[in-house]
DNA sequence: CGAAACGTTAGA
DNA sequence: TCTAACGTTTCG
């Protein structure tokens, strides 16, 4: 089924030396309707089919459908899929990164939590025996035994493939 | 590379 | 404010 989110801010992304690509930020309509994000009131139908109520997507966004790669870092647009219109002239690279924005960004990099139903995170005791147990001082790490199986994957980078039409976004 | 040390943050 | 322990950096 289609997820809808709302639009926050589209900006350049300001990767050093690689090619630019765009940085869209968005949030769940409830979301942005509990936050009441200015011009962002009413139902979240209205909020759908209005063009208006996303400036940026007026100021040059081309607005025909691309390719879009969601990570916990942000929302990128894949490369090529623009068609050459542009985009590298269209916005100013460094814009100021509100609150709103930051957040939407900070998700992917927000320390794990340990799932608590894995055999180790049901152990209750160190072993005051491994290493991370006798190096508790400097180590700062639990015991190897209590350790999370989940946390012991990689921070797995989480990437799905969503698509662009007029005025939101919507998962496949 | 893995292990240890360090820096940091979420929760109590 | 303290503790637990994740993420990052440094070490071997
Ligand atoms: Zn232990
Ligand atoms: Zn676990």
């Amino acid at each position: 089924e289609k997820q809808h989110l709302v639009l926050l801010q589209i900006r350049r992304c300001g990767c050093p030396g690689e090619r630019s690509h765009w940085l869209v930020c968005c949030c769940s309509v409830e979301a942005a309707l509990a936050d009441g994000l200015e011009g962002l009131t009413g139902s979240a139908d209205s909020l759908l089919g209005n063009l208006s109520d996303f400036p940026l997507l007026g100021n040059g966004f081309p607005l025909h459908p691309g390719l879009f790669i969601m990570t916990p870092a942000g929302v990128f647009l894949a490369d090529g899929t623009l068609g050459g219109q542009g985009v590298a002239e269209q916005q100013e690279p460094q814009m100021p990164m509100d609150a709103e924005l930051a957040s939407v960004v900070g998700n992917g990099k927000k320390k794990r939590k340990r799932c608590g139903m894995c055999t180790p995170c049901r152990r209750r005791v160190n072993c005051e025996q491994c290493s991370s147990c006798r190096n508790r001082k400097t180590g700062h790490q639990i015991c190897k035994f209590r350790k999370c199986e989940e946390l012991k994957k990689k921070p797995g980078v989480e990437v799905s493939v969503w698509k662009f039409t007029q005025t939101y976004l919507y998962r496949r």
